[in-house]
DNA sequence: CAGTGATAGTCCAGAATGGATGGTACAGTT
DNA sequence: AACTGTACCATCCATTCTGGACTATCACTG
């Protein structure tokens, strides 16, 4: 009976709970336009995960007996209970950052000649674009009062995407070298690493063996 | 033969390239130390993945034959190919941001009195704990010129933090909208929605049925 | 030599991922 | 009325990924 509620599980849930009864196609396309820009949840999870839900009796399901026959979910009390329950506690997952670029930088003194100003010119447009996208979204949207909460996590990507575009310009125009700069680090004493080669892929302190 | 390379497979040949030799253990110390802080690779992957690699002769395998018998994975020069050509390509997968935190504030309407304010303190306390954290590291790191590279994702990630933790002290201190105004949106003219209420959690444009 | 903690690896159930596939409903033609 | 394009709606499947539980080795200490 008792579940695990994963993050897709609460997605799920806070859907419809903001949406009212809904069913899955309804909450793909949601997830679309919303959360999905930044945490992209795949539509065949959001077939699955409802129908764990009602199982699992946080949901209930109901069927068109004509037509198309969707199927339709509702929260239950215990659904709703298990929302509120999580929204009211304030401890949260790790704080993730998936990003490819990410890796590719950090790998990019095995790659060749050029690698680092090609990725960084391609970042740069890369987030440039979805700066673009997300003003224009809360532009639309800022001015419905009623809509503040669920316009938020627009205004964090906002805020994110600004922090990247503005890394990967430094990064461009001077390298990692130069984004450290702006980023306040100048450089102090030079303290020799301390042990903490392991961050970058040197060797460990003690030897293997 | 051609297998799909994933985050995880450029992630273990990428180390590799950089370390030498690696056994799954060092690798899954390595990602601890640097990249499992933005991005968390369990460890059972770093066991995995170099298996698939070696089969698909992108590693070389090595066991001790004494004592632990340790396994230890080397680059091949297909391995060292495939990583070049990945690092060639500056194209990337989205830019993903995993934040259970941004699904509560988005969700929080359903919750009760107080949390928004609650959840805004935490994560004040937690992007402020991560920063310092990145802080320090990138501090002992900064002046050992031939890491340059290798201190990118910490750059980013400072600045990453930075962002949260300053809409975080937004949202605590003028709530979302207080964070609106910060970040540059200040109401224009009260345009009403243009259809894109989905974006909330709305109705679609088109009927059901 | 028992105890402790770092090192090293295996295994597994369950969840997530990302397509491929295959329908239905309807609007606008022609 | 047949045709066509496009949303709409859903299921399935092969891989991967995830998070732990579990086992065992080794180095050091008292």
């Amino acid at each position: 009976m008792a579940i695990n509620l994963s993050a897709s599980s609460y997605l799920v849930l806070g859907l419809i709970g903001l949406r009212g009864p809904s069913s899955s196609y309804q909450l793909k396309r949601a997830v679309e336009r919303s959360i999905g820009y930044f945490w992209p949840f795949p539509h065949s999870q959001l077939y699955v995960e409802p129908k764990r839900l009602a199982e699992a009796g946080l949901l209930a399901e109901s069927t068109e007996n004509e037509g198309r026959r969707r199927r339709t979910y509702s929260l239950t009390p215990q659904g709703r209970e298990a929302l509120r329950a999580w929204l009211g506690d304030p401890d949260t997952e790790v704080f993730q950052v998936r990003n490819e670029a990410e890796l590719k930088l950090f790998f990019s003194e095995l790659g060749d000649e050029g690698t680092v100003e090609r990725l960084a010119d391609a970042q740069v447009r890369y987030h440039q674009g979805r700066l673009e996208e997300f003003q224009k979204m809360l532009e639309r949207l800022v001015d419905v009062p009623v809509l503040e909460k669920r316009v938020a996590p627009l205004v964090l990507g906002v805020r994110i995407e600004e922090a990247c575009l503005s890394f990967w310009r430094d990064v461009r125009e001077t390298g990692v070298r130069g984004a450290l700069g702006r980023t306040g680090f100048l450089g102090g004493d030079a303290e020799f690493l301390a042990g903490n080669t392991e961050f970058l892929g040197g060797n460990e302190g003690r030897h293997p063996g």
